[in-house]
Order: structure tokens, then sequence, then C-alpha cells
DNA sequence: AGACGTTTGTGAACCCATGCACAAAGTTGA
DNA sequence: TCAACTTTGTGCATGGGTTCACAAACGTCT
């Protein structure tokens, strides 16, 4: 009677952020034969509070049934379609160093909804290699190849002096979904969406951590000071 | 007079997941020469809000001067110091596939403070290759290795169905800190610190974003129930 | 020396996210 | 059919994080 709630109502960040854990063990749920699940099950192989993952499914409608759970294939289906995996996402990469082939390569990458379309790179070494079937072009070819065969999502995977003036070719092409992997920070118009993953980041909190364990057990070298 | 504040006070999460890119930021500044910024320059840089780059940077200490701002190399310093990036960081990667070569050769990562002191992967056809002067090790000898030469990170870089078992090796040999790039949660004991850096999640973060945008341009198509 | 302009550091208000606890709703079994 | 049990969906409280706004502190210029 009402219309889907992923069209209507706000999706907070955070819980979308979740939504694709939920989706992958759903999906390795669905692979082992399981036909139902709890929230405390499915929270518990995910690592959240069973709260939380009811409260995140609540946003996207009402599919559990109270006093059985919910149904894995159902469940699994409808975060497919709020996170809009039914459709087709077309990918570019650009930038075919060791980052790049190991991404076009990956193959989680190729799962539901993403499909490479484009790799781009103007090292004339690389030109015309092959990788999964698709050609590297030098990114001069993008906005033509964007204009016959559009690209939903862009990936950045240059290095870090390169990535401005990748991601303002991106977005000149009228691709306004980026993904960074460059060290960088990217200044791009309102509209443009951009998300970074940065490996030397990620390090430097696990050191901050570790620093702190380190220094939390025992370690009195640094209890310098004193009232 | 007073104890650095970075080792006596808790420095909050969000606080921590943003000082790897100030400091980014000041090393580039420095390497222009620039010498001094105020808060409203560095966090115009970031792409943050000047209130909250002075707050997260008060956590540390006290080190701008009212008036004139933050001394570039002083206040770099301060944050490695905090982040503990003073200090030399021993990695290990498991899993030399696409992207496991992609980590180990990535300049980035051998940037202040990290260094790659082991590599693993059971599969002969790697054996005794070389990368950075690191030769591919079969897992087993992960143990040995760490006593002889210790790892404080390991980083993960298996396939997925292959991840718990390499983490839990990890940490049988003692290391605690993971940086984990499979698709795959992993359970650790407490005490035991796990970050995970998912592809396929970013893109689909990103998917859901787009479909958000086609959809609020006026797609009609959706509009399918009113009151 | 003193007034002025600038910028930091932080108290206070707001906002979002998480976790608790329970009523509503469904199933199962007698 | 009805009672007992299970599990969802959610109102409410709690806690962190972000932003605002301003007093305190510093340099500069007269």
């Amino acid at each position: 009677m009402s219309a889907d709630p992923a069209l209507r109502r706000e999706i907070p960040d955070a819980t979308v952020a979740r939504l694709p854990e939920y989706l992958r063990t759903l999906s390795r749920l669905a692979e082992d034969g399981v036909l139902s699940v709890s929230s405390e099950e499915l929270a518990a192989e995910v690592g959240v509070r069973s709260a939380q993952l009811r409260k995140d499914l609540s946003h996207l409608g009402s599919y559990g049934v109270r006093g059985v759970g919910y149904d894995v294939e159902t469940l699994a289906l409808e975060i497919s379609r709020a996170l809009g995996l039914t459709e087709d996402w077309p990918v570019a990469i650009v930038g075919m160093g060791n980052l790049g082939h190991a991404l076009a390569s990956y193959s989680g990458f190729v799962t539901k909804g993403f499909r490479i379309v484009g790799l781009y790179d103007d090292d004339p070494a690389l030109a015309d290699e092959r990788i999964v079937g698709v050609a590297i072009r030098p990114l001069a070819e993008l906005t033509e190849h964007h204009a016959v065969d559009p690209i939903a999502i862009g990936v950045i995977a240059t290095p870090a002096p390169a990535a401005q003036a990748v991601c303002d070719a991106l977005v000149g092409a009228g691709i306004s979904s980026i993904l960074n992997f460059a060290p960088a920070v990217l200044s791009v118009p309102s509209g443009v969406d951009v998300r970074r993953v940065d490996l030397s980041t990620e390090l430097q909190i696990l050191a901050f951590h570790a620093q702190r364990k380190s220094l939390a057990a025992g370690d009195l070298r640094s209890a310098v000071a004193a009232p």
C-alpha cells in the first residue's frame, strides 16, 4: 500500500556504510542454504549489535517477520535494491600501475552490478595491453568513450600529483562518482561524490593504537612528568 | 611544565582518523617552503572546518600562536609524535597476489615510519621471488621470523576464504595490529586491532549515492505511489 | 607603552548515532 | 481457540562529534 521507503525516506550515511556488509553476509548464508535469520544471529556474524541491525533495516522497510526473523533471500534482494545494485554500474579505472592492475583483475570488483568498461593510462608502454578483456587507452579518449558507452563511476589509481588533473578530466567528462586511491584531497564541484581509500592513513591509525597499547602496557619510560 | 597531553589525554577516534590528512598536507606545505599556517588556511587545504581543525589539534597540546597561526615544521612533528610515527613500524604482508604485489611496491607504503620486513604466500610459484628486496616466504615461517625480527603490523591481502586462517596465524604469532583487505569479517581476541579496507563496499556506497542523484534528478518513473 | 587587529583554544548548543527496553505482532502447540 | 513464546520495530535516553561564537593571548604599529 505504501511506497518503497528506500525511495522516500532518508537513509543515514552510517547505515548505508553497513549495508554492504549485511549484504555480503546474507549472500554467504544463502550459499550455505540458510533460509532465515534472526537479527541476533545476523548481527553476531557481522559484528554489530542486534538493535543496530534492526534499526538499520527498518530504514529500508519492514521485511522481517516477528517471532521468526528475516527471509535471507528477500532481505538480500531488498538491500541490493536500496543500494542500487539491481542496476548496472559501468566503472572506469585511471592509472594502470601496480594498483590499477590489481584493481582491474580484482575478482570482487566484478561482483554484482559493477562492470569494468574502461582502463586509462597515458604511459605508451601500456598502450593496447588488455586486462580482463579491456584495452588500456590514453586518458584523452575518455570523453569520447563516455559519450558512446557511459561511465558511472571513475576510479583514480594514479600517483598523488596526477590525481587532481585526472579528477578534473573525469568531472569534465560528466562523471559524478569518484573513488580515489591517491593520497590527495580532491576539490570537486558540488554534486560530485568522492570517496577516498588510503593505505597509509589506515596504517597510521593502526600505528597510533599500537603505540597506545605499548605505552599502556607498563612502558614507564614515558611517565616523565608528575604533578 | 605539564606532561605531553598526547600521552595523558584521550584523543577521540574521529580526530585520530583526520591527523594523517593534516600531516600529509603539512608535509606538502613544508616542501613548498611554507613556514606558518593559520587554522583557516590549513582547514581549507584539507577540506574541514577551521573550528574542527583547532579542536582536533587542541587534543595534542597547544602548539599554535594566537594572532599568528601554527609553525608548519613544529606541528608536523607533533602530529607525527602523536601518531607514533617517530618510531619504526615493521610491516608484514600476507598474500602476494595482484593486490599484495601492488601494496608491497606502493611507494606511499614506505613513507615515514613504515618498513616492509616480511612477505608471505604459500604458492610455490612465488617462492623466493623478491619485491623491494624482500623474499616471499611460506606463511609457516611467520612465527619464527617474528621471533627474530618482530613484526608490528600484519596486512592481509589474501582472498576472503583464507583471511580468517591467516588472521589466526598472525594473532598466534603475537601480532596485534592487522590491516585487512579481504572482504571478510575477522574475529579476533580482545586487544587485537583490526581495520578493514574494502573496495566493493566503497563502490556500493558510491552506487547508492549515484542512484539517489539519478532518482532525484527528475526521474519520475519511481514516483509510483501517492497518498 | 598602549591601542588595535588577528588568531587560537574552548565552553556551550546542536545534531547524529548507538544502545536499551518494551509493546506489537507473529508463530507454535495444546 | 487461546495461551505462551519468540522476535521485530521503535520511542527514549545516552554519548560523541561537529559547529558556533567569544574571551584570552599574541604580534604590530604608532
